[in-house]
DNA sequence: CTGGATCCTCCCGGATACTG
DNA sequence: CAGTATCCGGGAGGATCCAG
């Protein structure tokens, strides 16, 4: 079995995961932590989720997501559009208007994290029967 | 396009992240983020892609992670084991024995989080592409 | 309207020493 | 062998005010 859920045949993520927790080598970073940092931080996820199919404003994304601030949206928009989930279209007008909108590969991403919320709602599902 | 991603007919993922972040409801957390809150952490990771299919004992586990303490594989394996993605046998043995292994639940996860890495590689690849 | 700058707090995780 | 106990620093994220 071992392996047997590598990708492509590059190294195996086993592998490349034990590496990437090597503080020698800091370099050769386990593909699964990266794409988990991506989308690390209190706020990605709902802005991932609020965004959808949809372009949102930036003012509009702050009112559909209750409790973020300017920064926490500002800072969080900027690092998913460096690793090219979402974009960001600035319009030169007074006042300002800037779209945001997933990408592709943002569009990719939803169907995986479903799985993983689907993943999850089971194991809950199983262990409240466990507990009666 | 609506609700397209909705698994099961239940409340769409879409509103349940948002929801999340309600600080005035505190109880209705998406179910993505809850179960990458399963995952969080620096060593979960790690820890599950070392266990894979095997059957692994504690120090096993940490000779095998480089740079993890006691301390965080202790708690790191404790929470793994509270939310039901990790097996704890304990035999009573002088010297102490403890075996760790993935559960089905954890077992089914690893598949997912390999996609979540395949998705990953393949946006750094195009990326790269486009910076030349 | 779309952010930036500053200050502050909390807690995750590291270091070290100890135990049944 | 398989953990505990204690102390501590750094960074993520909140609050508030400011700006083009």
């Amino acid at each position: 079995m071992k392996n047997s859920h590598c990708i492509n045949g590059e190294i195996c993520p086993i592998n490349a995961v034990k590496q990437g927790t090597n503080i020698h080598n800091p370099g050769t970073e386990c593909i699964i932590t990266q794409a988990l940092k991506m989308i690390d931080g209190k706020w990605k996820l709902p802005i991932i989720c609020t965004l959808g199919q949809q372009v949102v404003r930036f003012n509009e994304l702050k009112r559909e997501i209750p409790g973020i601030t300017s920064m926490m949206l500002t800072s969080s928009l900027k690092e998913l559009e460096e690793c090219g989930i979402i974009n960001r279209e600035s319009y030169n007008e007074v006042p300002p208007k800037v779209e945001y909108s997933l990408t592709d590969a943002g569009l990719s991403l939803v169907p995986i994290l479903f799985d993983l919320g689907y993943w999850g709602s089971k194991l809950n599902t199983t262990k409240d029967m466990v507990n009666g």
